[in-house]
DNA sequence: GCGATAAGTTCAGTCGCATAACAAATGGCT
DNA sequence: AGCCATTTGTTATGCGACTGAACTTATCGC
């Protein structure tokens, strides 16, 4: 009943199409070089269809062989599968309040080309950042283009409600960007070279989903991304997806309301700007000096700190309670700041969350690295591509 | 990359079995009978396909063929289908602090066959409510069963935790149950009959499922369903599925901190009680009551609903700008006390909704009916025959 | 050097959908 | 009344994609 998602109805083809995901996905996520007879022992297909498929996803430059190592038992030595590198690129473009920046990645994860500029763009002009990342991203994309690597697509993460159905960005408080058409403002310098229209989406999604990809050999994929920059945002993952609401713009806890009397925000407790507030430092204090302080045991600090963490405890153990998540990952500040936080952070959690007798929640700290998002838009390309070779224009029907 | 869903090979059955389930899903979910040629167009599938899938499925006795009506239009005159009533059926059971149930459903949405018997189950013996449950159970599906219905399952509603991967029931608060293996205490009288294990769901999800269905034809079908009974428990639905979270525990907003500073939940000021205390009347007083000392002006009556309608307007708001949803549903007593609750909760959520000015929030009354969770549960089982008839062991392979 | 073993390929078989022609049943027009 | 246009549903025929089994290839161990 309830007729779910939009559903299509299934050909000959569509086995095809699904069968080289799945086959990609073994190669792609395995955590060490895999043949034909492993894929098909793991997959339940059989080794010729396996092998039918292989062929067809190495033409593409999907997957690519390495040359067969000595066995060690008997029997024909295996031809070991891997991503193939450095061929088929995700683009992921990033502007955020004081960088943008360009990342570009292949199938095995590792980073081709990567360019960032810091800048200050509170109050910028959405035009003219865009055309500067417009700029930045041809000199990025365009050797590699050069060399014949095959750019699958673009995404740009943006620090702001990003409509994923209607596409204008609709606000993005700290850069003081207002309905802006991000995809019209980079069509301008874009079209003419022939590059791709990114797709849109918000910071703390595609931080979350290189999050999701960093500890997708760790453990549990499902968990809440906390990510702590001037404002504080959020992603749900479950079970290794993003959750991403009716428009895309899940996950906005900033301005949860956590005292009813005052209306006080987790921004307001927790946030940058309120921290080195309560701790008495001028607002551009950097993180690093504010966590020397706290070190050092300035009281001030630490109670600011305290003040911080309990509220991003309640407020997390609210997200817990309606989301039903494993783990809270900390990202941004936040990770800088958890050795001060976690105390009041994990009291509340487990106080607050009504579920933590039975599945106590977890608190860890971000793994994605540098710039997340960057990486994260990258891989969200990358994995249309995984879901759906053909559907992606990657592999011939 | 980051493997989602559990990924399984597709071969040539495949395509039957999710063709199988396109088709009988438009046949149930569509507002008047449909001919062969009507399903092939909307699925995109041919009338000859559509033809064998019909086939299979009427024979399957899910889909009936009506007498054909005369045609308006030229041509030849189509053979209208609708989903087969009485023949195929889901069972829907609940247990709740003042009332157990029994309702069946088959795949027109008509109610067969249902039973409730009221009582208080507060502090009640697991063991012995759920043998009364299972006594009811085959009295009112004994006789649909001897007739030659088919049932295809049975999910039991509680007012708890209930551990979807794991199975037992962690704690219902309100029942006084904690920790029992529901599982084990019905199939002591279940498993002679041969009846079905139930699946185990939590009530306001599964209300939420029942309202979902009830809205299906009115608008779209992502909202925050709110059901306050003697605690309040809420459910996310997005585009018409269930959110489940990782454990099947989400939409536990009761227990939300709402005051930092007190640790004031929401229960303590919307909940049934709370509010009773607030305004100064026995916890006894039926909610009609309340809702008549409203109508009337009592102050503090007003006052008392005026401070619940805030608190659930913060803590839907708060969810609302987690999971990104449209509408709030108001379910349970909340639907009785609309009247009252509206004001102060659609200025909470005008306030703190983060998107409200894009996506303006809007909160409707539920429409399933009385005690939606045995509704919901019935239908979970048939949703699951509609989504696979052949998994679920309706249609031949 | 030969058998055991495992990887990968080839080929017939089967399943399920598409395509297209055909049969059935009705309204409209002359 | 009779014929055509129109639409529904059915009946071949073909093709794509997977399975299963036999076969080839390549290595190890004795």
């Amino acid at each position: 009943m309830s007729t779910a998602a939009v559903a299509r109805p299934a050909r000959q083809e569509s086995l095809r199409h699904h069968n080289l995901g799945l086959v990609l996905r073994h190669v792609v996520d395995a955590a060490r070089p895999v043949s034909r007879a492993d894929v098909a022992a793991a997959t339940g297909l059989t080794r010729a269809t396996v092998s039918s498929l292989v062929d067809r996803l190495v033409e593409a430059r999907l997957v690519a062989e390495l040359p067969p190592v000595a066995a060690q038992r008997a029997g024909r030595p295996a031809v070991p599968l891997v991503p193939a590198g450095g061929a088929v690129v995700g683009v992921g473009l990033e502007v955020n309040v004081d960088y943008l920046g360009v990342r570009v990645l292949d199938l095995t994860g590792s980073v081709l080309a990567e360019e960032v500029r810091h800048g200050d763009f509170r109050r910028s002009d959405p035009a003219e950042v865009l055309a500067t990342l417009a700029a930045l991203e041809r000199a990025v994309v365009g050797p590699l283009r050069a060399r014949g690597t095959v750019v699958t697509g673009v995404a740009l993460a943006l620090p702001g409600l990003v409509d994923r159905i209607t596409g204008p960005l609709r606000v993005a408080p700290n850069l003081g960007w207002r309905d802006v058409d991000v995809l019209a403002l980079l069509a301008r310098h874009e079209a003419s070279e022939g590059v791709l229209a990114p797709w849109l989406g918000n910071e703390a999604n595609l931080a979350a989903r290189a999050e999701a990809r960093a500890r997708r050999a760790t453990g549990p994929t499902s968990f809440v991304y906390v990510s702590g920059e001037v404002g504080i945002g959020a992603a749900v993952v479950l079970d290794g997806a993003i959750f991403p609401g009716r428009h895309g713009w899940s996950g906005e806890i900033g301005h949860m309301v956590v005292d009813l009397g005052s209306g006080t925000t987790l921004e307001a407790l927790a946030g940058q700007d309120a921290i080195l507030d309560r701790a008495g430092l001028p607002r551009e204090t950097p993180v690093g000096a504010l966590c020397a302080a706290a070190d050092a045991g300035e009281p001030r600090v630490l109670q600011a700190l305290a003040v911080a963490g309990r509220a991003l405890g309640v407020a997390l153990a609210n997200v817990v309670n309606i989301v039903d998540v494993e783990e809270v990952v900390l990202g941004g500040t936040h990770a800088v700041l958890a050795d001060h936080l976690r105390g009041p952070l994990e009291e509340a959690l487990a106080r607050h969350v009504i579920v933590a007798p039975w599945a106590p929640v977890e608190v860890v700290l971000a793994q994605a690295g540098a710039y997340p998002a960057l990486t994260g838009a990258a891989l969200a390309v990358l994995q249309a591509v995984v879901d759906d070779p053909v559907a992606s224009g990657v592999v011939a029907g």
